[in-house]
DNA sequence: TTCATTATGCGATTTTGTTCGCGTTCATGA
DNA sequence: TCATGAACGCGAACAAAATCGCATAATGAA
C-alpha cells in the first residue's frame, strides 16, 4: 500500500520531526552537544525520547541537517560575489573565509561531524563523509577552472589538491574547537596553509 | 606524607596498571575498540571494572600508551637509515612511509585517537593533541634543516608547513579507517598530497 | 602498638544513547 | 462497515561508560 504525501500520519510525522530538530538546535546551542540529552530534547519537543528514533538514526544525525544548511549557505555567500576571473588562490581563499565565518559561530558542529566520521559502519559516518565530498567537489571545481586558465600547473591533480585544502581546514579547526586557539587564529592557520600549498615549499630553480 | 617509590601500594598499583594495559591491547586487537568492553578488559586483567578508573581516566586513555609507543617506534625506524643530506621532500616522504607502515596494522588506533580529539574538556583530548604536536615537531625539525640548507624557500613558515603535512596524513586516513579505501590507496594519497605541497600548485613565473 | 594517611579495589548506582514490544492512528480496499 | 497495513508514539528495558561510598591494605608517625 502506497501512502499519499498528504496522508495524516505522514503530516503528523513531519510536525514531530520539525519539533525535534527545533528543540535539538536550541538545546545544542544552550548547552552544547554532549550536555544536551535526548530525553530533554524529546521533552522540549513534546514527545517521548524513544520516538526520536522514528525520525533519526542517531543523536549525531540531529546535527548533520544543520551542517548541510550551513554548507549550502556558505556556497551561496561565496557565489554571490565570486570573481570567476580572479586568481585561483584568491577564490579558494575567499571561499574558505565564507565557510569559516559561518562555522565560527558554532564550534560544536565541526567537532561532532568529525567525531561522526570516527564511527565506522554507522550511517552518520557515511553521511558526513558524503557532505565532505561535496565541499571537496566545489573546491575541485574552482581549481579545475584555474588549471584550464593556465593559472595552475597542468600536472596538478585537482582532486587531490582539493582534498589537501579540505584537510588543512579540518585539521586547523581541531585545536580551535578544543579551546586551544581562538577563531581568528584558526582562520589565519587555514589561510597560511593554503598559501603554502599554492606557492609550494621548494625553491624553484 | 610522601610515598617512597617502592611502597607496596604503588607496586601493587603498577602491576594492576600493567595487567590492564595488556588485557586492553589484546582485546582491542581481537575485537576492535568499540567491541571491547571495560568489563571484559577488567575480567581478563583480574580486577573489577570500576578499578580501571583508578589508573585511567577514560577508556580511550587505554589506547594512548599504545599510540605513543607506535609513534616512537616510527621515529626509530625513520632515524635508523635517514639520509640527513637527502632532499627534504624525500626525508619527509620516508618518514610518512615509516609511520604509515606501522599504523596500517591497526586502523582503530588512528580512528580512536581522532575521536578523542573531538571530546573537548576531556583529558584524553589534550593528551592526543600533545602527541600530535610531537609528530609535528619532528616534521618541523626536518623541514627546518631543509630551509637552512636552502632546500626550501626561506619564506616558508616551517611550523605551519609541518602542520599542513600532518593534516594531510590525518585527513587521508579517515576514508581508509572507514573501510572506503585500502591501506595502499591511503599511502598514495598521503604521498600525492605531500608532493603537491612541496611543488606548489601555481605556475612559477 | 595505635592512629592517621594514602593508594587501591569493588559492588552498587547513575547516566545516556539505543532497542524492543506493544498499542494507537489513519487511510485504503473489499 | 470492517479488516489490513503502514507510520507513529511510548514506556520499559538494555548496554556500557562513568561515578560514588565504603572497605582494605600498606606505610609512617606518635
Amino acid at each position: 500500500m502506497e501512502l499519499r504525501p498528504d496522508d495524516g500520519r505522514l503530516l503528523r510525522g513531519q510536525r514531530s520531526r520539525a519539533a525535534i530538530l527545533k528543540a535539538a538546535r536550541e538545546l545544542f546551542a544552550e548547552r552544547g552537544f554532549d550536555r544536551a540529552t535526548l530525553r530533554t530534547i524529546a521533552e522540549r519537543a513534546g514527545i517521548g525520547a524513544s520516538s526520536i528514533y522514528r525520525h533519526f538514526q542517531s543523536k549525531e544525525e540531529l546535527l548533520i541537517a544543520e551542517l548541510l544548511d550551513l554548507q549550502e549557505e556558505s556556497w551561496r555567500q561565496f557565489r554571490r560575489d565570486d570573481q570567476r576571473k580572479a586568481p585561483t588562490r584568491e577564490r579558494v581563499s575567499r571561499f574558505l573565509d565564507c565557510q569559516h565565518a559561518l562555522l565560527a559561530e558554532d564550534s560544536d558542529l565541526t567537532l561532532i561531524a568529525l567525531r561522526a566520521t570516527t564511527r565506522p559502519g554507522a550511517r552518520v559516518a557515511a553521511q558526513v563523509l558524503s557532505l565532505n565530498d561535496r565541499t571537496i567537489g566545489l573546491l575541485m571545481e574552482i581549481m579545475q577552472m584555474g588549471r584550464m586558465q593556465a593559472n595552475l600547473k597542468r600536472s596538478v591533480d585537482v582532486l587531490e589538491a582539493a582534498r589537501v585544502v579540505f584537510n588543512i581546514t579540518q585539521g586547523a579547526r581541531i585545536p580551535w574547537a578544543n579551546g586551544m586557539t581562538d577563531a581568528e587564529s584558526c582562520r589565519k592557520a587555514i589561510q597560511t596553509g593554503v598559501d603554502l600549498l599554492f606557492g609550494g615549499l621548494e625553491k624553484s630553480q
